[in-house]
DNA sequence: ACGCAAAACTTAACACTGTTAAGTATATTT
DNA sequence: AAATATACTTAACAGTGTTAAGTTTTGCGT
């Protein structure tokens, strides 16, 4: 379920089995029920068996951002696919929002949550390599776009954070709910797409009428 | 009529004293040691007390939520002089951005924790006053933009989700700590300032090279 | 000034939370 | 079979939000 290891040995069965709960529960029923005994329940151990697996609850919380970045790396299979960079730059803001709209409470974890950056703080001296691989992807997309000519020349990190902040931006005041009173509900998810569109064609620089950097 | 004012003051003045323990706290220990027995503490009463005041912690919550955009509109009082609507704009990004910086637990309770939206969805048929007012300012700002021609023609609604969304993307990815193992901690903010200006310039439509809509 | 009612506040408890030290069973090795 | 290592549990600590019931204080009418 959570992930084919190489080396199945027992150890990693019940570690699974323990992040398989978690997120059976945080899933189903939010993270704000997301305990360590409501998941000893479920996989009928005792609530002290997990500390065995985790060190703490950050632990594990960081474990199930590690799987939430998995599967955004799946949804973006489909960008390869794409010749034009900047409609792949589009497709891929629209793959993160259609991945924050089905799994809020695993954007939620990996975008606002406290936990799982508080346990990346304590590994010293390295890296978040989700994050760092998530952005490197989107900078390559960014240079590729530069390259051609479709945007503005400039710093790529610079850029980047740019177009990272917006597309989480939207995503996370919709999971955070700040939207609700503000934005019809029925037609959020779409405002939040053609949000997208206008940046995206915003930043674009036609053929017809370039602007000088 | 008289004894009644001022029993309410009296009432009054203890809620504000709740009001000002919780920030002392909140501010300076972080949100996570926000605790109706520290408050309690704080002001010499009884737990309990506060429960004569406030509903239960998230009316609190949403209480602190108010202030907070009270001081942020404070922040805004540089905007009438700026002649400019696009300059205004970013001037608004520029002033959101210093106020998650300088206040990063307050930015968290406004835009990222669920409690005080949980109290509001309990209020029905009702509005979210705050977020209206700043959205409302927002807006106008983006049609005068859109009058004077210095950004593409849009809907109002999806412009204004789409320059929100980037402004709060960028903080919240800050004040979140997402930033902290991707780029360099002594230059996060000015990266953030040049992000924000490079899609202030994106959107902006020169006299010389205008684009199509 | 007295009595009484209403307002203000507290005590004690419930049902949770993450976490740990110490203890017990079970399996493996010698 | 004895010793050791592994796997797991029990019981507890220190917190959390919250509530029912009880106590004290205040203000008002007589």
């Amino acid at each position: 379920m959570v992930t084919k290891t190489r080396k199945t040995n027992r150890k990693e069965e019940l570690r699974d089995l323990i992040l398989d709960a978690a997120l059976k529960v945080f899933v189903e029923e939010g993270l704000e029920h997301l305990s360590i005994r409501r998941i000893a329940e479920i996989i009928g151990y005792s609530p002290t068996t997990i500390y065995l697996y985790f060190n703490d609850k950050n632990h594990l919380l960081f474990e199930l951002c590690e799987l939430g970045f998995l599967r955004m790396a799946e949804i973006n299979n489909n960008l390869s696919a794409i010749q034009n960079p900047l409609e792949r730059l589009h497709r891929m803001g629209e793959n993160y929002i259609k991945f924050g709209m089905e799994h809020p409470a695993y954007y939620d974890l990996m975008f606002n949550q406290a936990g799982p950056m508080e346990r990346l703080a304590t590994m010293d001296n390295s890296e978040w390599d989700s994050g760092d691989k998530a952005l490197a992807q989107l900078k390559e997309i960014i240079v590729e776009c530069i390259e051609q000519g479709m945007i503005r020349k400039g710093d790529i990190d610079v850029i980047a954070m740019a177009v990272w902040g917006t597309v989480h931006g939207l995503i996370s005041l919709r999971v955070c709910k700040r939207f609700d009173k503000l934005v019809d509900a029925s037609e959020v998810v779409q405002t939040m797409h053609r949000s997208l569109e206008w940046l995206i064609q915003s930043i674009y620089i036609s053929e017809k009428g370039k602007k000088q950097s």
